[in-house]
DNA sequence: CTTGTTGGTCAACGCTTGTTGGCAACGGTA
DNA sequence: TACCGTTGCCAACAAGCGTTGACCAACAAG
């Protein structure tokens, strides 16, 4: 369909720069001077591929949650899946931190996360909770958490957080986000 | 001790329309000349009474939680005491919001963060959890819940966490951070 | 070989930012 | 009255920003 293009390499850097920019830097300071440096280009390539910094933003948070099909496993380890599967993410991938960082102070970065939080995470809060009329609010409440800890862990880095092993936060969160998913009441 | 200056009054209006700015827009957006046009002064009388940027956020993000004196009532409402009242915080003063934002993208708002962290919700852990050892990381768990619902009824908007009433939220969250503080095992 | 398209650099634009120094008006004090 | 510190405005600075258009080199098609 789409034939490879030359410069498919270049857009390939420059993708790569701007999300590890907009992680460490948030929306503002990640300037699309010091990506192009980083990417070894020229900041005009920027603007002739992506348009500009919105769409560069755009193109550079692109966020797949990769949540695993709970309806395959016991509905009572739904919590402890889910707070692992996270904290994984949230370590591995740059875009998560970045986009969170964004979506504080930049209106399109915070929309890209009420889009993710819909699509991702809203199915499987409806397909673990008892009545589905509720399900949003049962996915804001798990989400609640789970950004939280994402919070004081890898942006803020309260040392407490930080210094907390996987198992241990896994832990004390996992019963936590499978109450607010499955339990009958508060 | 210090007499009153005649440009108290202009200092004043300084800080509560940085507040107002560095609440709705972040550290980077939140201009010394925006600030002070909605002071309705010259921006060099920013700089003349707060040396800087730097410094006119410090002096704006003065933060004092209130927090209630746990140790005066029945250690089971806890939990239930401590989500409302920070609801209740969150929702009069800006200059939580405006932390909260400028924390994700600047050093100096994380540190203020984490400051506020120790210095206030820290007592209070160690006030009511049952080994004072680890009241540093039950503290840590507290906040991830609270700052979690922070951003998103207040700052991402998510319109679930939104819609609740502020009721739900605290029946939902009460025996989270009860537990957090107060359980002996996860 | 010529021609047209693509990938890339360079220099500049208009604008906004934080910050500075000069200068005029004010208000107590002597 | 004359004086001096305070308060305030104004104009400017250097730096950095996103963005643009002209221009050159490499390549593919004819």
């Amino acid at each position: 369909m789409t034939s490879p293009r030359r410069s498919d390499a270049t857009r390939a850097a420059i993708l790569e720069a701007a999300r590890e920019r907009f992680a460490a830097d948030g929306y503002e300071r990640a300037t699309i001077r010091s990506i192009a440096r980083d990417a070894g280009i020229d900041p005009s390539m920027v603007m002739r591929y992506y348009g500009n910094k919105e769409g560069l933003f755009a193109a550079a948070s692109e966020i797949d949650l990769r949540l695993p099909d709970v309806g395959a496993l016991p509905a009572t380890h739904v919590g402890a899946v889910l707070v692992s599967h996270f904290l994984d993410r949230w370590e591995q991938d740059d875009v998560l931190t970045g986009v969170l960082r964004v979506g504080v102070t930049n209106e399109a970065g915070a929309e890209r996360m009420r889009g993710v939080f819909r699509a991702q995470l809203g199915p499987i809060a409806a397909g673990v909770c008892p009545d589905p009329a509720d399900a949003p609010r049962r996915a804001a409440l798990a989400a609640s958490q789970i950004l939280g800890m994402a919070m004081a862990r890898y942006v803020l880095r309260l040392p407490p957080a930080v210094e907390m092993s996987r198992e241990e936060v896994v832990a004390w969160l996992a019963p936590t986000v499978q109450r607010y998913l499955t339990a009958e009441e508060p």
